[in-house]
DNA sequence: TATGTCCCCC
DNA sequence: CCTGTTGGGGACATAA
């Protein structure tokens, strides 16, 4: 038979713990959630843990208790519970109902009390017993069967006292910790003790005495100050020890078979947790329990159109365009749905693209169409030759502003986080990798009118928590216009010198090919130099340089660790140039000539809008924005990029220190702001700030070293990541940051503040409300915590940069699109955009680009622009 | 197909 | 005392 095992649980004791140990949470109704989330989240790990087979939760009840009657000061000078916690226990409570848990609270007595008397019956019954508390008054509980599990300063953490773990820990047992007590006191319950005798004295005495009573019957054996002490306040200690004891005999109402456990229904406790707004917690449950079987899904009347017709095509519609390949360009579509007051409809793809009333509504501006993923829609339909209007909201995008960690994948990935079902996930329709295809149409039909179905749920929820968050804004008058700009940018395309890629391919080959028959002579064999296993073994084994470095799976390649062993051996820097030129072939030369379209000689990126952590873009196939420019054998790349049309000209501007600017803004640094108002080199005050000299005494060293300095704050790199990039130690860069940071005074002022702010409030946010959520930043984990930190200074700094320019784009493509210009915007690389333009459109440009970049926003420093232009991407520098 | 290593950009 | 590396995309090798 399996042993009977009793968990109890001192609930306040928990709860104030969760709630100093998280940051001040709300959820999406205004209601702090730190204690309950902390409250849950140890229950859930108890629950899993100890299996237990009988559980209760011990409440604190009312303001006095029989301690008071002893000593009517007891737990006085308390600071009231905070608001911001009482409003909490209601929802704890209700947890516990819906977990099925019994809790208990009992008048005149204190929770410890109550687990004190629960215990003693339940160890009398050969019970084992765990109690969970954050209060170290229940140690002296501990004995063969009893076990007290202690938080430590977070939530997750515990300490477990046996009667051997005090015994270690205080050289007591657990019946004389209530002795200590009597002798030191307790100042969180004004528990008075014998003044000046701390731990150490009362624990000593008790080592010799066994207990308070036999201390003071033995007072003739001390002397001196101590002596005294005891005598002056032997009453003190008598009653301190009574109070500090726990009843272990209270009368309580309720008996070991009334607080039986046999478990709780997920699907009792789910609703509680979207009702909280718990998303992490969903998603734990429904991956991590067996209630994961295919719920019950309902069905979905839709009617499968045979031809279209004008109850279809109204206003305020839910529509759904299923762009079958993940490169949307030049994609197939599988079908369509559409969703609004008249019902909901199936559209086959043949069936809608012959119809011209479907036409006409597609691109209706004032049909107003909910969709996911605009850009996708509007792209993939821009190709078939139906420019989709109208577009009034995306619930891709919403879902990314509220929170960019949360991973999208489709429609039912949102609805899932949002307590929607009825939504199948795409791979569960399709299958992935080699094996997806179409399912016959009636599965596909069901499918994309569930998405529709979610969609139009999500959308209100979604557009609710934005006006919330006071995000709507950011969503509807940036995010939104942008995703129609970004479609245009990337249906365009950008014209590639196809010949010129060859001609630079054939010679880097020629080139690789003899650097690595070099490199195989140097090595005496021939080997995969891209391998960097085998390179590992060449080098380390064979020739015996000496390994600088190791990863996880062997010796390290890599070009710092290759760079310091340069001057060691001839082949070292053959590989390096092997690396660097390998880099360019493959993937720029090659990578880029597979992605080119044969017809047009046009590549068209994908701008991807809803994926990064600080609001910037990202760029995929091709990735327009890691071209090389550092270096100039791939600078020389950009040659290829050139205009789409005859005489044209790649026209580029750029933000100058546009991070550094914002930063100071944001900081309101006076040294900072002063430097960018005189429009200065901020490298070289930042080194004439650092190293205390005056301007004509910077050396290109102390620039160097305070542009890397700049380069951390910017990106928020560690001490240590700013020691790899200057090749200094730690320590050293640790002290150049705080040369930095005396010198900039409102920047460490920034800093600190926003890390303050961070953990207040459990995410940061930039100029334009974007927000980024940093739970690790109350972990206890060292690394964990650090890099959320450096998060929440740098986030604002990279993401208000990201807003601006995406703000500079919207505004410029109204310029350009109200001037009639013919010039395209083709590309954004995080602080430059970059155009075609006719030759007569230049001077028009040259003014109108830096006008609308530089007062997208008004900071208290000005925004710089600067431009160039040329004949190809490599001319306009 | 997934993971690790390396390297390009801002 | 130590811990450990801004945000991305992509090519290639290798193990599974």
């Amino acid at each position: 038979m399996a042993s009977k095992k009793l968990v109890l649980i001192d609930g306040n004791s928990i709860a104030y713990r969760a709630f100093f140990a998280l940051p001040l949470l709300n959820n999406d109704k205004g209601v702090h959630t730190n204690a309950i989330y902390g409250f849950t989240m140890i229950l859930m790990r108890i629950l899993e843990e100890e299996q237990p087979t009988h559980m209760l939760v011990a409440f604190d009840a009312g303001k006095t208790t029989f301690r008071h009657k002893t000593y009517s000061e007891y737990k006085g000078g308390r600071q009231k519970t905070p608001p911001e916690l009482s409003e909490q226990f209601p929802f704890i409570h209700e947890l516990l109902d819906v977990y099925k848990i019994p809790r208990y609270q009992l008048e005149n007595y204190e929770a410890d009390d109550i687990i004190g008397t629960l215990s003693k019956h339940a160890e009398k019954d050969g019970f084992d017993v765990k109690i969970i508390s954050g209060d170290k008054d229940l140690t002296q509980l501990a004995s063969e069967h009893v076990t007290i599990s202690i938080t430590k300063k977070g939530i997750t953490e515990v300490d477990s006292y046996t009667p051997e773990f005090v015994k270690e820990k205080y050289g007591l047992t657990p019946d004389q910790i209530i002795d200590m007590k009597g002798l030191m006191g307790d100042s969180s319950d004004n528990i008075p003790g014998v003044q000046g005798i701390g731990e150490k004295t009362a624990i000593k005495l008790l080592k010799e005495y066994g207990t308070v009573e036999n201390v003071l019957e033995s007072l003739d054996q001390l002397k001196g100050k101590l002596k005294e002490r005891l005598e002056t306040h032997r009453d003190d200690a008598i009653m301190s020890k009574e109070l500090a004891t726990i009843n272990r005999d209270t009368p309580i109402t309720i008996s070991l078979d009334d607080i039986l456990y046999s478990g709780y229904n997920p699907q009792e406790v789910l609703p509680v947790f979207r009702e909280l707004g718990f998303k992490t917690l969903i998603d734990k449950f429904d991956t991590g329990s067996e209630t994961d079987e295919p719920e019950e899904i309902e069905d979905l009347p839709f009617t499968a159109a045979e031809e279209i017709t004008d109850e279809m095509l109204v206003d305020d519609s839910i529509f759904v365009v299923e762009v079958w390949n993940e490169n949307y360009h030049r994609s197939d579509i599988a079908g369509f749905a559409i969703i609004n007051e008249n019902g909901r409809f199936y559209l086959p793809y043949g069936l809608a693209m012959d119809s011209d009333p479907f036409r006409k509504w597609a691109e209706d501006e004032h049909m107003r169409k909910t969709v996911f993923d605009a850009k996708r829609s509007i792209v993939a339909m821009k190709w078939k030759g139906i420019e989709l209007a109208g577009v009034d909201f995306d619930v891709l995008l919403a879902s990314y502003i509220l929170d960019a960690s949360q991973t999208v994948e489709d429609v039912a990935g949102i609805a899932k986080m949002k307590g929607i079902t009825g939504a199948k996930t795409d791979e569960s329709v399709y299958s992935k990798g080699a094996k997806r295809k179409l399912p016959e149409d009636e599965i596909l039909a069901d499918h994309l009118v569930r998405k529709g179905e979610a969609l139009s749920k999500l959308s209100k929820i979604l557009e609710k928590e934005l006006r919330e968050n006071d995000q709507y804004e950011l969503y509807h008058d940036l995010e939104m216009p942008l995703a129609i700009i970004l479609g245009k940018m990337e249906a365009i395309g950008v014209k590639v010198d196809v010949n010129k890629l060859k001609e630079m391919g054939a010679d880097l080959g020629q080139q690789l090919q003899a650097l690595e028959n070099k490199i195989h002579g140097l090595a005496g064999e021939s080997f995969n130099i891209n391998s960097p296993k085998q390179l590992g073994v060449i080098l380390f084994e064979k020739l015996g340089l000496p390994p600088v470095k190791k990863t996880k799976t062997g010796y390290s390649t890599s070009a710092d660790v290759l760079e310091k062993l340069a001057d060691r051996h001839e082949i070292v820097e053959q590989i390096l140039l092997y690396r660097q030129l390998g880099k360019l072939q493959s993937t720029y030369i090659e990578g880029l000539l597979k992605v080119v379209h044969e017809d047009t000689h046009k590549v068209h990126t994908r701008f991807n809008q809803a994926l990064t952590q600080t609001g910037r873009l990202s760029s995929t196939d091709p990735n327009l924005q890691n071209i090389p420019i550092r270096l100039e054998e791939g600078r020389k790349i950009r040659e290829a990029f050139v205009p789409s049309k005859e005489g044209w000209v790649i026209f580029a501007a750029d933000y100058s220190q546009i991070e550094l600017r914002v930063l100071a803004h944001i900081a309101q640094d006076k040294n900072l702001m002063e430097a960018f108002r005189n429009d200065m080199d901020v490298h070289t005050k930042t080194a004439m700030d650092v190293f205390h000299v005056e301007m004509d005494e910077v050396t290109s060293n102390m620039r160097r070293q305070a542009k890397a300095v700049n380069f951390g704050i910017v990106y928020g790199i560690s001490d240590y990541g700013l020691s790899q990039s200057l090749g200094i130690t730690r320590k050293e860069a640790a002290e150049f940051i705080s040369r930095y940071l005396e010198s900039f005074d409102g920047v460490k002022e920034y800093m600190d503040d926003i890390v303050r702010d961070a953990k207040q409030k459990g995410y940061v946010s930039t100029l334009l409300q974007r927000r980024r959520y940093l739970p690790e930043i109350t972990s206890r984990n060292f690394n964990l915590r650090s890099f959320a930190e450096r998060t929440a200074m740098n986030t604002p700094i990279q993401g208000s940069a990201a807003d601006i320019i995406k703000k500079a784009m919207i505004d410029m493509a109204r310029e350009l699109e109200e001037q009639e210009l013919q010039s395209n915007l083709l590309l954004q690389v995080h602080d430059e955009l970059i155009f075609e333009a006719p030759p007569e459109e230049i001077e028009i440009l040259k003014k109108l680009v830096p006008q609308v970049m530089e007062h997208a926003v008004e900071l208290d420093v000005p925004l710089k622009v600067d431009y160039a232009y040329g004949d190809s991407w490599y001319d306009a520098k």
